[in-house]
DNA sequence: TTTAATTCGGATAAATTTATCCTTTATTAA
DNA sequence: TTAATAAAGGATAAATTTATCCGAATTAAA
């Protein structure tokens, strides 16, 4: 579904938010231990976040990654699928045409669509602000 | 969603019915022109169909790829996903843990459950047959 | 002002997916 | 029986994704 950098992007970003709910700043060495991903790929996947102001990064000691508390409801799961897939997700063809199209259509399209907005709309309606809230209540995990 | 292989691998399982469903066999070299595809890397795909007997094909001269008119029916598009890509998009994690498993669930789970199972049925419900029909009708395309 | 901690950025390597090529096998038709 | 045709199978190459490494830049604290 999604891409391996995608999954730890949403993992990381996930965990700086739930980390900032307790004023906790964060290092791309304990933001990897914690969501179980290898480090210097994580840092990369960091960058391109930062790129796109879905989260804040401070250099030097005491350095590391964090998101403000607005952020947490604005940033939903589609912001950051998108930084880092792309949109093919959204308005790519299921059977991999060029692009999908309603004139013409692939045997597909109909069915697709619907299962493809349905991805759609819960990307853009679930913030990290509940994912986050879940993690911290203990009902929910990021490694096992 | 889907892998370029598997995409090719439906494509190719709808052009084989539509044609099978006019009495046509087809060989490779006609069913990756008409779909648009790599022939050498659809013909790989073709030989895991009919191991996985989703399609039928047959050596030497005159021979190429058919389906059977009860088979088309019987063959859902999950079983030709399955074939290629394996599982994964049916019992894998949203985020990538190890395994999905309510009893420990990512923090997406509850909602990637549902958009999950949205597509599986989806999936599990279309069979070649009525893909097919549409294509024959000249109302969807494999190509553009 | 120096040292250490941390992100940033570029280069490179490993793994996987996508794609090609060529030989073998089966089968039809001349 | 031979020649031609088409799928099967194995080896290899190209492209992309995943992953690692290292030096540069930034900054806090000693
Ligand atoms: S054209 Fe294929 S999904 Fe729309
Ligand atoms: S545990 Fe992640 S989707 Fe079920």
């Amino acid at each position: 579904m999604f891409s391996k950098a995608c999954e730890y992007g949403i993992r990381a970003a996930v965990y700086i938010a739930m980390q900032s709910l307790d004023g906790r700043r964060v290092s791309v060495n304990e933001i990897a231990e914690e969501i179980d991903s290898p480090m210097a790929f994580t840092a990369k996947i960091l960058q391109q976040l930062t790129k796109n102001n879905i989260i804040d990064s401070v250099k030097g000691p005491t350095g590391g990654f964090e998101i403000e508390r607005e952020a947490m409801d604005t940033v939903k799961l589609s912001k950051i699928v998108k930084a880092i897939d792309g949109d093919k997700i959204y308005v790519g063809c299921g059977l991999g045409l060029k692009e999908c199209n309603a004139d013409k259509p692939c045997p597909l399209h109909d069915k697709f669509v619907d299962v493809r907005s349905n991805l759609r709309t819960m990307l853009q309606s679930t913030s990290l602000y509940e994912l986050a809230t879940g993690l911290e209540v203990g009902l929910t995990y990021l490694k096992r």
